[in-house]
DNA sequence: CTGCGACTTGAACCGCGGTTCAAGTCAAGG
DNA sequence: CCTTGACTTGAACCGCGGTTCAAGTCGCAG
């Protein structure tokens, strides 16, 4: 047996994933055991790296299907490519709301107004913050 | 009857978000319908800001409960007013997060690597994208 | 009075992202 | 040999954020 090769609790301790999850992307094609020693999987160990990209993307509120689709591009794949650009632009909206609403949280945690609701800064911060006014500026 | 009070079909239509979502979040103390007209709620319709707030925190990936705690701050909460302090520093670590796995994203839309999930410049940048990495960068 | 249609309720259901559980299988060690 | 303990499986369950549904209740028009 290749000694390079790792047990799921292997795996499960090094990505701080729990042993269910792994199982439970493999079952989503998110990643593949490559052998099995006996019953159990065995990992080659470029599937910790692949965990660090699934664990991001999903940090990222990417969905598993999102990654799994991201993660089978082909060579000369321009579907997923395209999507992956497409997933940049949401990110940069995504960004700037976020921003946006960090600014009003900001406001809203020093800000003494009686019912915060009311104070007309945190209401214009809010106001800045709705999705739409990422684009239209005007 | 009060003619500005509004109907939760009008309040759907006006915020776009469905009837039953409405009751949901009144279920969840988000909202309150002052009064009944008949079996009907009846909403003020501070309520449209207020779900403009609602629907703006739950786009940037706040909980209904967080929500519900925030909204209800009261005249001196220490509690709550340091929990958005909190938040909004997330806010700030997600936002650098996202942006770092834009750039990623930027360079695997454009990149032409077979196996893209080899291609060591995509790696870098997903590396970068980690949580932990927002911190650190020497 | 008799619809009609828009509302009301609670309860059941959904997809997502996993976790938990019971029952079974294996390899190694005493 | 038999035990131990980490794994295996499928199926059931969970919390979240709602949606859907059946059954009931209103106000208003004709």
């Amino acid at each position: 047996m290749d000694e390079t090769l790792l047990d799921i609790g292997e795996v499960a301790e090094r990505t701080g994933l729990a042993p269910s999850a792994l199982r439970f992307y493999e079952r989503k094609g998110l990643i593949s055991s490559t052998a099995r020693n006996g019953l159990r999987r065995a990992y080659r160990p470029e599937v910790l790296e692949r965990l660090g990209l699934i664990m991001c993307a999903r940090g990222a509120g990417f969905t598993v299907a999102e990654i799994s689709s991201f993660l089978s591009a082909g060579p000369g794949d321009r579907e997923v490519r395209e999507k992956m650009a497409v997933k940049a632009g949401e990110l940069n909206q995504r960004v700037a709301q976020l921003t946006r609403l960090r600014d009003a949280l900001d406001h809203a945690a020093t800000c003494d107004h009686e019912p915060l609701t009311d104070c007309p800064d945190f209401k214009r911060a809010v106001w800045n913050a709705r999705p739409e006014s990422t684009a239209s500026s005007p």
